[in-house]
DNA sequence: CCATAGTAAAAAATCGATTTTTCATATCAT
DNA sequence: ATGATATGAAAAATCGATTTTTTACTATGG
């Protein structure tokens, strides 16, 4: 595991947002029951903060809190990634129309400024965990003036959950290519207020990058292993 | 506040239930602050369960966290109670859709149970916090095989961010024999498998409770009692 | 008189130790 | 030999005490 053992202390807020980042990226095998004891040192924090982030965690859905048997990296499930998918399809699709109808030009402005940092961000190695911040908030700003606090709220959890997949799922540069060029024409038709046409694109991004996080499923790994 | 004292000991998830009740049924006032040696005594439990379980509740939304000043119940605002109704009436309506395509035989039964356990409870006073329960089981139970287990998850939460509106909210007899209505020929459509109309009728379901929820805000008992 | 800095009280967060529960291994009876 | 039960080790959950942070109050200077 990790060799990271942090000396200097953090703050509660800290911990929780390490541990989330770690869990999206797979730092602790899914279906691995966590070690407190371990954790503890890992982070260097006491038990108290470390349970109570354990805690938020849970009631998060990023870990499974079992009767009285500890926490547990919940497992990748093919069935599960295809909901997550697919209610992340329907509900950014409800997000956009209405973000589309919304946003000013101060949105349009930073709208061109998050593709911006997108794309410079793109394709530096060594940069990946830069890439994924920014591509975070690239969505995340696109959607941002849809109106409903819970709605994006669902969607951001939603998308914590399906980067999950994603980032265990093993690296597929045409499809990846594909993606960033819908980035860019999810600017134009945004900047166009073309709902219909932005609303389809925006489900076909999302389409695209389920077909890529399949690949972090057992079940389609060793379909591949043995067609190879 | 309330007097129960609970000298006898409770589990983790117990504790998190009662919690989790007292806030939905507006036993804390909103937008209090929450004195945590206070609920120390209240529910007869030791620190550290007792933070785990509030951070468990700021996490799924029942409470809010504040930097390093403990906990605060959140405040009933109008634009919030109609974000969630709003929010609720869309996922519910797909919900349903999917649901009457999937439900079989089985659930029809169970439909028809849950709609007569509701009936029986309507009407009976002192009986108030079972009627609940049956209501908010019938509910359930209407989406349940729709298939997508996240859906599920988010319509629950809305499902429990509303009824601490529509609690706290004063009665209105009129409207609460129409929803009675409603609840039977949501049952009808159902199992006639009609989704654009049993669609429709939950959504203005929906809508009728939202009307009555909406007494629960400040600003709108204010106007009442301006008119009065 | 108002603003600001200092101080004491209160509350929240954290820690280390203790208790309880679970898990793995070995023993015994059938 | 197999299954049930007991026992010890490990892990999780809980507790009480300590430390840190916030808040309310007071005194002092402008």
């Amino acid at each position: 595991m990790g060799a990271e053992v942090a000396t200097a202390n953090m703050t509660a807020s800290q911990l929780y947002a390490a541990l989330k980042r770690d869990l999206i990226d797979g730092r602790f095998a899914a279906g691995q029951k966590l070690a407190i004891t371990a954790l503890r040192q890992r982070y260097g924090v006491g038990l108290s903060p470390l349970r109570e982030a354990l805690n938020r965690l849970a009631a998060y859905g990023l870990l499974e809190q079992e009767n009285q048997r500890g926490f547990r990296v919940p497992a990748l499930k093919r069935a599960e990634l295809d909901d997550i998918a697919d209610l992340r399809r329907r509900l950014e699709g409800l997000a956009l129309t209405q973000a589309l109808q919304a946003g000013g030009d101060e949105w349009e402005a930073g709208l061109l400024a998050a593709f911006h940092r997108l794309k410079r961000a793109d394709g530096t190695p060594g940069q990946l965990e830069h890439w994924e911040q920014m591509h975070l908030q690239f969505h995340r700003h696109l959607l941002e003036p849809c109106g409903s606090a819970w709605l994006l709220r669902f969607i951001e959890q939603l998308h914590d959950q399906f980067d999950r997949y994603r980032r265990m799922a093993p690296a597929n540069d045409t499809i990846r290519e594909r993606l960033n060029v819908q980035h860019g024409q999810l600017v134009e038709l945004a900047m166009a207020r073309d709902v219909p046409a932005a609303r389809a694109l925006l489900e076909e991004h999302i389409r695209l990058s389920h077909e890529v996080a399949r690949g972090a499923c057992q079940e389609d790994r060793t379909r591949v292993e043995e067609r190879g």
